[in-house]
DNA sequence: GGATGTGAACGACTTCACAGCG
DNA sequence: CGCTGTGAAGTCGTTCACATCC
């Protein structure tokens, strides 16, 4: 038997992410958001029960992935006539961690930021925005949609007193490991980070990353790919 | 033989992504975004050789999966060297479709456009924003980073005249699907979108989308999860 | 009939393991 | 020896097909 020391994976390989009693895939916790906001339009259309069907069509995909996605939250289904709504809203709210509050701080506050703090989506769905910080002098002090911006020194006191748990990093790239570090430093659990940048983080803050420049390269692929035949 | 009438698929199902010579995965090809920036840095610091240990300590994934994923740009790598970085960055720059400009009209001018528009990561990948739209009169005649603002009737007329290619959606909601139709039908080929919502395209039309509330939910349900034990 | 829930088949992506070459 | 390139194995996610129940 050689010594089976597997060999040391970097970073942390992707933690198993057991969501309670029923396995859930990333996948399919990607599509609990869709889901739930399409659930939310038929409800103020006053459809009280949709079928697989109707969601799959909705989201573009087939119903058999939408009845395996919604099976992770239990039967909620009832056969011959479909899923209750209000009952679908409430359990993917409870799985998804948003039947909560969540107190979030926003670092660098250009116009990415502003953008965010104006979209009325994130109240609407429980993220509440508790802290602005910027490192220009000029704009500590000022306010931006309510709330004053303050000086990276003070995150921690700052953070604390917010009871901020998730931050988002709309800084240069430069910034963006030294800001996330202050963050994991000053307590925050989670980072929204639009910085083009592979961030590093203990494991225990949790990291959403998202590339602007990526997702046009996307674009701009799909398109080559398309025009070249 | 039962009649083999396959199910009516909605939408398209995903095209095969047939990357000219060698198949190309989906997921490859999100990654080959990120390789680029890497080389770049890589090249700035003066490296001229990469291995594939290096650049997935880089990106955080394994070296088999960096080797299997430039594999498919051609017989690049040296055994026993690595990499030629320069030569890499070539290969993706053409593989990715952006060894050439890309004319990018930008509709929705509030601060989401603010930040493209100033993001200086695009105009270095190939992307040029040549216009702007936004329904609101008094913002119609304006200028912003150095371009005119035009009426969403002039559509045809001014993405005919800049050539504009691509178009990114950064309206509110309610606006995103007819924008969409407009872009299309003035002769976009390609539709970035920021508004939270499944838009409907022709099937020449290539659509990425970015949904902001749903990576601020991931993100949620990341904590809520590591929170929850 | 109409819709759910689910094993089984399928396909896509990742990792392993190692041959091959500089 | 180091590092690439790649079949084979493994894992994950999606689709099919159908039993099941209202």
């Amino acid at each position: 038997m050689a010594t089976r020391e597997r060999k040391r994976r970097r970073g942390s390989r992707q933690a198993p992410l057991t969501g309670g009693d029923t396995r859930l895939s990333r996948a399919s916790v990607a599509r609990f958001s869709l889901y739930l906001r399409h659930l939310e339009m038929f409800g103020r259309e006053g459809i009280e029960t949709v079928s697989s069907g109707q969601l799959g069509d909705a989201l573009r995909i087939t119903d058999a992935q939408v009845r395996k996605d919604l099976a992770c939250l239990g039967s909620l289904g009832q056969r011959g006539i479909g899923y209750p709504a209000a009952e679908l809203i409430g359990a993917l709210r409870r799985k998804l961690g948003i039947d909560r509050h969540w107190p979030t701080a926003v670092v660098g506050i250009g116009n990415l930021a502003r953008a965010l703090l104006r979209y009325r989506g994130f109240p609407q769905h429980g993220f509440r925005f508790v802290a602005l910080f910027d490192s220009d002098a000029a704009k500590v002090g000022q306010r931006v949609e309510g709330l004053p911006v303050h000086a990276p020194a003070d995150m921690p006191a700052v953070i604390a007193a917010s009871g901020a748990e998730l931050g988002i990093i709309a800084v240069p790239s430069e910034a963006a490991q030294e800001t996330a570090d202050a963050l994991a430093a000053a307590g925050i659990r989670g980072l929204l980070n639009f910085a083009p940048v592979v961030l590093r983080l203990r494991r225990d803050v949790n990291l959403v990353s998202v590339d602007l420049a990526v997702q046009l390269e996307q674009l701009a692929f799909l398109v080559h790919l398309a025009g070249g035949e």
